[in-house]
RNA sequence: GGGCGAUUAGCUCAGUCGGUUAGAGCGCCGCUCUGAUAAGGCGGAGGCCCCUGGUUCGAGUCCAGGAUCGCCCA
């Protein structure tokens, strides 16, 4: 045995399992790493993945491209960073511990402690840091596993009060009060960015009230508005009209603009303007708040005439636009609820109730109070809370932002520096870019980066930069600080350099896209004056990973990154933070290309929910489908479309795998048989002997796989690699094998040896998709040669070598003809196991060496190139020919043609409409021949002679009776190399005439005709 | 209301520089092969290429307008 034989089909999840012992124990990854040491870099970026579960199967599709594309330019022999990430703090941690620790409010964290708390996160993480590194071993990914970053390290912190610190001095962190979406759970703001999140905006029922607010100086007549959320009514002090809209009293007294209600008629109709200044009586002025609020009406512009009642109620204290409204009316803010979403005290009967429960007795309390005209309920999108689905609602509070305006157009001109794959996710950018608002950074929590800001009651804001600063300034409280985290940290006050007093650090923690955004610069070391081995393991990271603090010099040469991949949800998040910071900090962009990618449905494209039953565990996956296949359904996904996942692609992608492993088995049989064995200097050579013409196309076409797949690669689109290589195993498949079985019976070592040539280099190709699959038959296939590498993924990247397109071109031209051959044989109804004598092709020049083939294709004794003396004769223009010459005469031309009126020329060329046309710009195809079946497409025409005689019928019968043997020889369970002796019927006798043929086909020592059955016996 | 995409066979999708009879896979029906065999091959049914205009000798493809769906923003 030449090669390890290969079984039926591949076991995938056992050989994976396999080969990550096999790299394990030979340390493959860190010889690829060894061997690239010193080449070009080639800088990539992980963005962190937050670590508070296991790995999912969405998760393991951003990480296969991440994998593929390092392991591509791994290939090519790039120096590489592979540090994978881990997003450590923040509310989806912190809100999972909560729950798991059946916490329910913020009182409840402060009660169980803040130390305690902060332990049990951590714990978290390292848990899913620990679950997310098995499960991403398992599908195959190469990292600098144990050396990851973790964004809780005191270093990461530290860089980023470094960046608060700076903003601070350039004057574009402040202090805002103003209205913002709040979480009325979790008790704190929720930012812009956060507003982007899937999930968000879900479709929920509110109650829909339409309520009277009574004119003061015009008894009998009222304003009429609407609202889907009734807890705000109790802060009302305005109603805005559109000053320019027309308003409309109706007989009972009740304004309304008369665009909402055509069919109604009034009794007065005014312009809005006329109401402007107006006083009403609110709905709950017996309230102490209300009750010394001047409640007037206001103009608003934007005041809505789709929905409502065209008169808007304002309340400025529980709704963002009507925050902004009131700074410009100068109106008075009330602020109904406190953080947990429950009325204040001074609201008397309200005191207590939370948002949501308050609606129902408000409700009932405008119904006795005759304020209420009609209740209802309204569906609609609103938003929740990212993380505890909880409906968000609207606060006025003291929230921490940075501003954005001066950065504005340094950060679209940084944006189009970067190359966005797909191209109009860099459109998603720059939209963003151009809308978005101050960034609030500021959280009300507890397990996060504590934002290093302390305001003292002098007015005076001192921003600590690093930790060394806080210990500069500290005034106590240092010797308890186990990292930079609450509850130590807010034990560290400092002194205020303007008053000299004693000051706290505000309560707030900071967006935890702050911690991700900090990555290029914390990971790489900007501004480190020394490289400190193991220096970012500090804080909370110390013990989980080894990773250092490089040195600025290091940060220079893998800044910016080369390239960097996401989920396309992560161009508000990541990428904005990341592109912010950097540009604050350096004013270049941080990456300069990007993969963006869509989103993950099931196989029917619903969304996975646990709860319908519908979502893939990756542990499942991989057992089931297996890593490689699961990478092969994520790279073959473009990337601007959502991918549909699930087992069943999956099981057509086994299919097809399928193929691939065949052609690999068949090789390996038919080589061991022969005791062939390979030369791994083919690999960059090429096969040598001497090739046929199909060997020498298997060649060209190996290497056109080789560009077409660099090519995809090089465009960041997997999916054309997948594309090119599904195409190429068929080709392999399909027509070198096919049309070759009788050289591999033979042992022909040419072709064996171009065969082994054509899968091994096919296997390099796609190793950085499939990295299991790949290297299990390259170790088979390559385990006979002397110095080939021991891994797939040693074996670099195939040397780029033109591959000769006329050759191409004659077998695509060839298999054209055949198709057409075959096609003309089944409308004939002669089957393929009855030879015919001649078949005639007209209009395939290139074709022309290849008789050979597509006579033993289509099994026909002769076939030659001319003309085909048809019946009847069809010509079509040669259009790109044609139409620039002939212009809108192509028209007439093109009728003629059609309806038969032309006349052939003696050199093959058309006469039609006035015009000569050569044989070039015309297309012939012919059809209907008497005894002949005629098949025709594109200007090509084939005839298959019909006729058939003695000698014909006979060599089909001995077809039959070969075919009929070898099926014996199959049920009789024998060896594809056991002889036998084959016993004929009398009535066969004539065949004998063809007994070495016989003998040959159906590997017979003897072949008689003794009477009886047929027969054959195993010698 | 604004922006970005999409719309091609029952389903999932290709479709190059504008070119002749618009393709593939899956599914369905029929045939075939039988040394890859729970595979392979051939054929068939199945299409208002979303609609309406325009440019052009010629439009699934380019342009304009509209419809529907998706995502994002307001």
């Amino acid at each position: 045995m030449i090669f390890s034989p290969l079984p039926d089909k591949p076991d995938h999840n056992a050989l994976e399992l396999e080969l990550l012992e096999t790299w394990e124990l030979e340390g493959t990854f860190e010889t690829l790493r060894d061997l690239n040491r010193g080449g070009p870099t080639f800088s990539f970026i992980d963005g962190p993945v937050t670590a508070n579960k296991t790995l999912a199967v969405h998760t393991a599709w951003g990480r296969t491209l991440k994998d593929v594309f390092q392991r591509y330019k791994a290939s090519q022999g790039f120096d590489q960073r592979y540090q994978n990430g881990f997003d450590c703090q923040g509310l989806w941690i912190e809100v999972g511990v909560e729950r798991e620790l059946g916490l329910n409010s913020k009182r409840d964290i402060e009660a169980y402690g803040l130390a305690e708390f902060a332990r049990r996160c951590r714990e978290k993480v390292v848990w899913s840091a620990t679950e997310l590194t098995r499960g991403s071993k398992r599908l195959g990914q190469w990292m600098d596993w144990g050396n990851d970053y973790f964004t809780f390290s005191d270093t990461n912190i530290e860089y980023i009060w470094g960046f608060l610190k700076l903003m601070g001095a350039r004057g574009m962190l402040y202090k805002g009060h103003r209205s913002t979406e709040w979480c009325p759970r979790c008790g704190t703001s929720i930012s812009q960015h956060e507003l982007t999140q899937a999930g968000v905006y879900q479709e929920r029922s509110d109650p829909s009230l339409f309520v009277r607010f009574p004119l003061v100086d015009a008894p009998g007549e009222s304003l009429v508005v609407w609202t889907t959320t009734p807890w705000t009514l109790p802060a009302n002090v305005a109603a805005a009209v559109k000053a320019d809209a027309e308003y409309g009293r109706r007989e009972n007294g009740e304004w309304v603009a008369v665009a909402r209600y055509p069919e109604e008629s009034f009794a007065r109709i005014v312009p809005g303007s006329e109401l402007v200044g107006l006083r009403y009586r609110g709905p709950f002025d017996d309230l102490a708040p209300a009750s010394e609020v001047e409640h007037r009406v206001i103009p608003w512009d934007e005041v809505s005439l789709e929905e409502g009642t065209g008169i808007v109620h304002i309340a400025p204290g529980a709704g963002q636009e009507d925050f902004e409204l009131g700074q410009v009316h100068d109106l008075p803010v009330l602020a109904p609820v406190d953080e947990a979403g429950r009325f204040y005290d001074s609201y008397g009967w309200l005191h207590g109730l939370s948002t949501t429960d308050a609606a129902d007795q408000i409700v009932g309390r405008l119904a006795e109070t005759g304020f209420l005209l009609e209740a209802g309920t309204y569906e609609h999108r609103y938003p929740h809370c990212w993380r505890c689905d909880t409906p968000l609602i609207w606060r006025v509070t003291d929230d921490w932002l940075i501003a954005v305006d001066e950065l504005r157009q340094p950060l679209l001109d940084a944006n189009a520096t970067v190359e966005w794959t797909p191209a109009y996710m860099g459109k998603r950018m720059d939209d963003w870019l151009r809308n978005m608002g101050d960034w609030n950074i500021s959280r009300r929590r507890y397990y996060g980066l504590p934002l290093p800001i302390y305001e003292c009651s002098c007015g005076h804001v001192t921003i600590v930069g690093s930790k060394a600063e806080l210990s500069e300034r500290a005034v106590s409280g240092l010797e308890q600080l186990e990292e930079l985290r609450r509850p130590w940290v807010d034990e560290v006050p400092i002194r205020c350099e303007a008053c000299g007093d004693t000051v706290h650090r505000i309560l707030e923690v900071g967006d935890v896209w702050l911690d991700a955004g900090i990555v290029p610069f914390s990971t790489l070391g900007w501004q480190s004056d020394e490289y400190v081995v193991e220096g970012y393991a500090t804080g909370a990271a110390k013990g989980l990973t080894t990773a250092d603090l490089p040195d600025h010099a290091y940060w220079e040469r893998w800044f910016p990154a080369d390239w960097v991949s996401e989920m396309r949800e992560q161009i508000r998040l990541w990428f904005y933070s990341q592109h912010f910071m950097s540009v604050a900090l350096t004013g270049r962009a941080p990456y300069r290309r990007v993969l963006g990618y869509e989103k993950m449905l099931d196989e029917h494209g619903r969304e996975m929910h646990g709860s319908w039953g519908n979502m893939i565990d990756a542990q499942d996956a991989f057992e089931r489908m297996g890593a490689d296949v699961m990478r092969w359904q994520y790279c073959a996904q473009p990337p601007n479309q959502n991918l549909l996942f699930g087992f069943g692609p999956a099981h057509e992608i086994k299919r097809k795998l399928l193929t691939l492993w065949n052609s690999c088995k068949f090789l390996v049989d038919y080589a061991n048989i022969e005791g062939w064995e390979p030369n791994s200097a083919d690999l960059d050579d090429g096969p040598g002997g001497q090739l046929e013409s199909l060997d020498r196309w298997l060649v060209e076409r190996t290497r056109s796989l080789v560009a077409d797949a660099t090519a995809g690669y090089e465009s960041w689109l997997s999916v054309d690699v997948v594309r090119a290589y599904e195409a190429f195993i068929d080709d392999v498949s399909n027509w070198y094998i096919r049309r070759s079985r009788r050289r591999f019976w033979d042992g022909d070592p040419v072709a064996l040896r171009t065969l082994w040539f054509a899968l091994v280099q096919g296997l390099r190709v796609v190793a950085p998709l499939m990295p299991f699959l790949t290297d299990h038959l390259w170790r088979v296939l390559t385990e006979p040669c002397d110095g080939a590498p021991d891994s797939v993924h040693l074996a670099g990247w195939p040397d780029p070598v033109h591959a000769d397109a006329s050759l191409l071109a004659e077998v695509a031209e060839l298999r054209r003809v055949v198709e057409l051959g075959r096609q003309a044989r089944s409308t004939s109804g002669i089957k393929l196991r009855q030879p015919l004598r001649a078949l005639v092709v007209e209009g395939a020049q290139l074709a022309k060496g290849h008789a050979d083939e597509i006579a033993d294709e289509l099994r026909v004794r002769e076939v030659s190139f001319g003309h085909v003396d048809a019946s009847e004769l069809r010509v079509k223009p040669n259009l790109p020919l044609l139409g620039p010459k002939l212009g809108k005469e192509l028209g007439a031309v093109r009728a003629a043609l059609q309806s038969g009126d032309f006349e052939e020329l003696p050199d093959g060329g058309i006469r039609v409409a006035g015009h000569d046309l050569v044989r070039d710009e015309v297309l012939v195809e012919r059809e209907g021949k008497e005894g002949w079946a005629v098949a025709a497409s594109d200007g090509l025409t084939v005839a298959l002679d019909l006729q058939l005689d003695d000698e014909l019928v006979r060599a089909g019968r001995v077809y039959d009776l070969i075919h009929t043997v070898n099926t014996m020889r199959k049920e009789a369970g024998l060896e594809l190399t056991d002889r036998i002796e084959l016993t004929i019927p009398d009535a066969d006798a004539d065949l004998l005439e063809h007994e070495e043929w016989i003998a040959r086909e159906t590997l017979a020592v003897s072949v008689a005709a003794v009477g009886g059955d047929l027969a054959l016996a195993k010698r």
